[in-house]
DNA sequence: CCAAAAGTGTTCTTTATACACCCATGT
DNA sequence: ACATGGGTGTATAAAGAACACTTTTGG
């Protein structure tokens, strides 16, 4: 029996992919991008870009390369979260994903969908088909981590465009955290943390009074951290 | 040129592999368990205990086992830490780990060491030889998540013996956060909580006022846990 | 002039911090 | 009797929570 398998080892190895959870803020709902699976297993089925892992890159560049290649985001916050290796979680065999998310303004950035002919698509968290492999689990596991994160880190800001609304931030924190915030102590808490620069720039065209934009001054926030500053609203 | 090698696939495959950071405490100082290596790479050098993930098993189980084989510890507390991917990061190849963290109490295991030839040791996290591989990097993590992780979620306990006093838990926690903590305050904070129990059991042969023993309530935790208690301290 | 969201302070309650003396035990 | 760590409460400061009216703008 001839093998044309060229890559050979003693002992069995599992597959190593990544895949990635990709967080959108859309002025009201938190979205997340799936690709809808071209071929078995599978198919038709939606499930988070991603692929395997190459020899000559570790799995964080190769969840950025998956995720370029996939969608044409790139340049954007991604944060490892966990690894599944259940031996069942893939029918073709054993496969173990390292799960990465990433966040990204909605408004900023337009994936670049069909490169492959696979359809990418936004979904609003609340309203997730079904999704392919054991990519639900990860997902929620993606909700629990930035719902845990957001609080203690400002990676909220990743989510919104560099010019952004007290309202847009609120609405933001309320809808990862899944809570009513009170306005006036959003507006003091964060003032306080005095990491917002407010900017001579108005909404334009709004049936109301313009809101201010502010956006986030990242400089300051790393400098603060260095004199052991924490984050924290 | 003939292949004896059996396990052949179409695409090169890294291989998988978990280490586990043992942390234990006794009763000043909180130490990790290592294992000196008795092959090359890295002989001579310590290392956490460790292996190859098999086929059927998810990683989890893997460095359960390893755990076992290597110290004779088992049903223990165990947490996923962290993938470790870099390509360069064991001098024998392609090799991704999966790391995790574990926390037992000295007083109530001690590790079977040498079951294989490998001496196993505890050593003071203020005071670690050269490790092998990358995994210095991987002691820095695990502490830098205990350290976030022992203030909002009672992991602590997994370090103390059953029963302990104030002070041992005090201690734990000093010596976790690198930082004196006020010992009324401590009380305080701990007994408003309502999740220690205090036991009709003092100390005995000490030559001070004997302590109580106070053992934590891991039960009513969980309870209150579902109906959205949060754990701070 | 109406609808819709922006902006803004104060009071009250809860939580955090700082701090010192007496007690029990073994040597 | 003394050295050692155990146990306890109060006062002050800081932070969090609750809450309503006026402003701006477009339609």
């Amino acid at each position: 029996m001839e093998n044309k398998q060229k890559y050979c080892y003693d002992y069995p190895r599992p597959a190593l992919t990544t895949d990635c959870v990709i967080f959108g803020f859309d002025e009201t709902d938190l979205k997340v991008l799936l690709i809808e699976r071209g071929i078995e297993p599978f198919k038709g089925k939606w499930a988070f870009p991603g692929g395997f892992v190459q020899m000559d890159e570790n799995t964080e560049d190769g969840a950025k390369r998956e995720l370029f290649e996939e969608t044409g985001l790139k340049d954007i916050f991604i944060e490892q979260l966990y690894t599944f290796s259940d031996v069942d979680r893939d029918p073709r065999g054993r496969v173990v994903t390292v799960a990465y998310y990433a966040l990204v303004s909605l408004n900023k950035f337009a994936p670049t969908a069909g490169d492959d002919a696979n359809k990418a698509a936004w979904f609003s968290v609340r309203d997730i088909p079904t999704l392919a492999f054991d990519h639900e689990k990860i997902l929620r596991m993606a909700l629990y981590r930035i719902k845990g994160k957001i609080r203690y880190q400002p990676i909220g800001f990743e989510l919104l465009p560099e010019k952004f609304t007290f309202t847009e931030l609120q609405h933001l924190y309320e809808v990862v955290l899944e809570t009513p915030l009170d306005r006036r102590n959003f507006r003091k808490k964060f003032l306080n943390m005095d990491l917002l620069i407010e900017l001579d720039e108005k909404q334009q065209g709004v049936a109301h009074k313009a809101a201010n934009y502010y956006k986030f001054d990242k400089m300051k926030y790393e400098q603060l951290v260095l004199k052991g500053f924490n984050f924290e609203i």
